[in-house]
RNA sequence: GCCCUUGUAGUUCAAUGGAUAGAACGAGGCUCUUCUAAGGCCUUGAUGUAGGUUCGAUUCCUACCAAGGGCACCA
């Protein structure tokens, strides 16, 4: 047996240290890494580079001496012997090229090894993500979308690397926004109990509740009078002191976290916590005011809180001067956001004690919350060190329009339903059944917006392009698709042309082929390095690393597929082209996992 | 004004301090009596400005310019 990826790498830094060692070179700090240009081996380090001027050497002359030495080590070990090829000079640098024989193993090894990808970066450690966070009585907008599929992708990719995760989702049950929208439906009150009737659908009722919020919202700004009926039905929610108020309240909510509920089946999302804002705001409130300066208990002799103007705030910038102030409880006695995920933090403790907690918010929260996390690193530093913010960018619309024909604002559902409705018309004429139809269009317009948002760096915003995102070429989440459902119909033919993946492709054999008759195939080269890239998305919290790579191999299985006939009866390489087919479609389906987005094996 | 983030082909995005700065879309050409041509192959083009650190800077530091976000009772 060869040596496999991850231990490939130990071994050759471990040759290289050696190496500098049998030279009297001192050097502790080993780059090994792959070129950005497989012509330039599969490794490559630059030590000669920065060892040269250290000892005052000609840096070429340095590297060859190092690659003289590495080939006289490498002879006295058998794995590390078939596992070279070649070790050259260029530019400065010192290159590594991998043989045949660890390409084969490789492949064989992840045809055996059901573990194949996984790493144990957090090996059991318990890692809560919030994400999604849609406000009942709100619409279902883009930046949920962002969100929910940023943090089912970055929950996929822990959860691979070893973590047990717990999937949460926060929402604001009450405050203004809630007002706001049972301010409109009480005004519109022959129109709500209208709605309100068991025959209008659960998506009419949720547009109409939605609708209502952004009519309420306009009032609120433009009418000093609704402004005050708004402000007293909040107080009216925050105590439940109407009857009438409470049942529209209580079918508002019901209504909107159902229509919710349909949204995360589509986009393949389960929570195992639904925390709400009216039952972390007390808890937010306590802790304030116990931290407060009022506070009269001794014990209670940090005065982390102020009162300024009627209101209590924290003063950030005094503990770092980058922070600012901010309101905690606002002059009528209500939490803000602020104190509300302070409740939300002692919560999620009590109840899951994570390792770590992650919050995945657009960037527009930074700010907020790292005076929050201030905060709560004076009263609690252990639970404040185990918590993680992560932002993503905002999204906007390459066509520069952010409201539908309707007039009504583009919703992340109406996106949803846009995307899925065009790859319908694409496939329509295709030899599917409807329900086939159905299924395919599915899975395929929601990978595509989950791609368009994950292929890049999650901090920047993203230009939405709907055509580009729902086109089956290039980049995009269908090509990725479509590669892994044309592997799969060659497996199939395979199958019924009797030609089976060789797991055993001996070393004999290879040598027995002419060299002429064998090369290693580009797709060879970047399949092994799955599981590495899956660690540093971990490692960075960054799924696009995966996209980007899973977008290389498609491009070099295509490649593959477009300049050799993999199934051949007359060809003997045919069940190796097999096997190197089966695993590149194993890695795929993987990958597209860990990115939130299904693998169809026909389309 | 202060703080944070971001400036890369015409456009949308990459690039763990490294090699000739990669893709995709767009444009032009070629390609299937072979497994999904929704594919493949070839051609075309970019690091905001000015310094600094380094053998080497898109990456690190400083200043400037430009965009986005935050800076007291919304989230």
């Amino acid at each position: 047996m060869v040596i496999k990826d991850k231990l490939m790498k130990e071994k050759l830094e471990n040759l290289i240290k050696e190496t500098l060692k049998n030279l009297q070179i001192e050097f502790s700090d080993i780059s090994l890494e792959h070129p950005a240009d497989l012509k330039m081996g599969d490794y490559s380090t630059n030590v000669a580079m920065v060892c040269a001027k250290k000892l005052g050497i000609n840096p070429k002359e340095l590297a060859e001496k190092i690659v003289e030495e590495v080939n006289k080590r490498a002879a006295l070990f058998e794995d590390l012997r078939a596992a070279l090829n070649n070790v050259e000079v260029k530019n400065g640098f010192i290159n590594f090229y991998l043989s045949q024989e660890f390409f084969i193993d490789n492949i064989k090894d992840v045809l055996e090894n059901k573990n194949f990808g996984k790493n144990n970066l957090f090996n059991g450690k318990k890692v809560m993500v919030e994400y999604t966070q849609p406000n009942p009585f709100k619409p279902f907008h883009i930046g949920h979308l962002m969100s929910n599929a940023i943090g089912e992708s970055i929950s996929r990719i822990v959860e691979f690397s070893g973590a047990k995760i717990v999937r949460a989702n926060y929402q604001g049950d009450v405050g203004p926004h809630v007002a706001k929208a049972i301010y409109q439906m009480l005004k519109n009150e022959n129109d709500t109990s209208s709605v309100m009737a068991e025959s209008v659908s659960l998506v009419e009722k949720a547009d109409y509740i939605g609708n209502s919020y952004a009519k309420g919202n306009d009032a609120y700004e433009n009418y000093e009078e609704a402004k005050k009926e708004i402000d007293e039905i909040n107080r009216k929610v925050y105590n439940k002191s109407d009857k009438n108020i409470n049942e529209i309240y209580d079918w508002g909510r019901r209504i909107t976290l159902e229509a919710f509920e349909e949204i995360y089946k589509v986009l393949g999302t389960n929570f195992n916590y639904y925390f709400f804002e009216s039952i972390v705001a007390p808890i937010g409130l306590k802790i304030v005011h116990e931290n407060c300066e009022s506070a009269e208990s001794p014990e209670h002799s940090r005065r982390i809180f102020e009162k300024s103007d009627g209101a209590i705030v924290f003063h950030a910038e005094k503990y770092d001067s980058k922070l600012h102030t901010r309101v905690f409880i606002n002059s009528k006695g209500l939490p803000t956001y602020e104190t509300k995920e302070l409740g939300l933090t002692q919560i999620k403790f009590e109840k899951e004690n994570p390792d770590l907690s992650i919050v995945i918010t657009a960037n527009e929260q930074e700010e907020y919350m790292k005076v929050v996390g201030k905060a709560l690193e004076i009263m609690n530093p252990e639970i404040a060190s185990k918590m993680k913010h992560i932002v993503h960018g905002m999204m906007r619309l390459s066509s520069g329009k952010m409201s539908s024909r309707k007039g009504n604002v583009i919703t992340g559902e109406s996106l949803i339903i846009e995307s899925c409705d065009k790859i319908l018309e694409k496939i329509k004429d295709r030899d599917f059944t409807d329900e086939e139809k159905e299924q395919i269009s599915n899975d395929v317009g929601v990978a595509a917006l989950k791609y368009s948002i994950l292929k890049q760096n999650i901090g920047g915003n993203i230009i939405y392009d709907a055509e580009k995102s729902i086109s089956f070429e290039g980049d995009s989440g269908p090509y990725l698709q479509y590669s892994y459902a044309r592997a799969c119909s060659i497996l199939e033919k395979a199958k019924i042309e009797n030609i089976l993946p060789s797991l055993v492709f001996l070393r004999s054999d290879i040598k027995s082929l002419k060299s002429s008759d064998f090369h290693i195939f580009e797709i060879e080269k970047l399949l092994y390095r799955f599981s590495e890239i899956v660690e540093r998305s971990a490692k960075e919290f960054a799924p696009h690393y995966i996209a980007n790579y899973l977008v290389d191999i498609a491009r070099a299985f295509n490649a593959f597929y477009g300049n050799n006939k993999i199934i051949d009866k007359d060809d003997s390489m045919s069940p190796y082209k097999v096997a190197i087919t089966l695993v590149f479609s194993s890695i795929m389906k993987n990958g597209l996992y860990l990115l939130g987005i299904k693998a169809p094996e026909r389309m």
